[in-house]
DNA sequence: TTACTGACGCCTT
DNA sequence: AAAGGCGCCAGTA
């Protein structure tokens, strides 16, 4: 089944509209999913974003990990990109944090790329789907 | 106000 | 197979 571009999320029932109120309630979202990612092990932008039913929007996702930064309860070090990259390295305090945190979870991690990600890789529409 | 940017990712060439 | 295009949308220039 060829998606006809991805303009548009399918919504496939969640509603990512354009009021403040869903956007709130997104980034409420996407940071209870983070929330949940074990340790040891990781997720991507990408995945917490289609979980919510807004595939297209895995930036969104990343800038909610912005606003996660002053949460301090939300494991951001533990989204990475869909390659297992840090990706947000960059963002975090000393820029070497996110690695050391991982690395502190026995996440081996080689040039700013998780080493294993596929078998770290933590679905939250597989985990999550009960 | 419009334009560009970005913690992304899927699609077409 | 690799590279580029496009959609997403909040924030900034």
């Amino acid at each position: 089944m060829k998606r006809e571009k991805h303009k548009g999320e399918p919504k496939s029932g969640l509603p990512i509209a354009k009021n403040a109120d869903s956007q709130h309630n997104f980034f409420e979202n996407v940071w209870d999913v983070a929330r949940q990612i074990p340790k040891g092990r990781v997720t991507s932008y990408g995945s917490i974003a289609a979980y919510l039913g807004a595939r297209s929007s895995a930036r969104m996702v990343g800038w909610a990990m912005n606003g996660a930064h002053a949460r301090k309860d939300i494991p951001a070090h533990r989204v990475v990109n869909r390659v297992g990259l840090l990706s947000g390295r960059a963002h975090f305090s000393p820029p070497e944090k996110m690695q050391a945190l991982l690395e502190k979870e026995g996440i081996e991690v080689k040039d700013h790329q998780v080493v294993h990600f596929k078998e770290l890789f933590w679905d939250p529409a597989i985990e999550l789907a009960l």
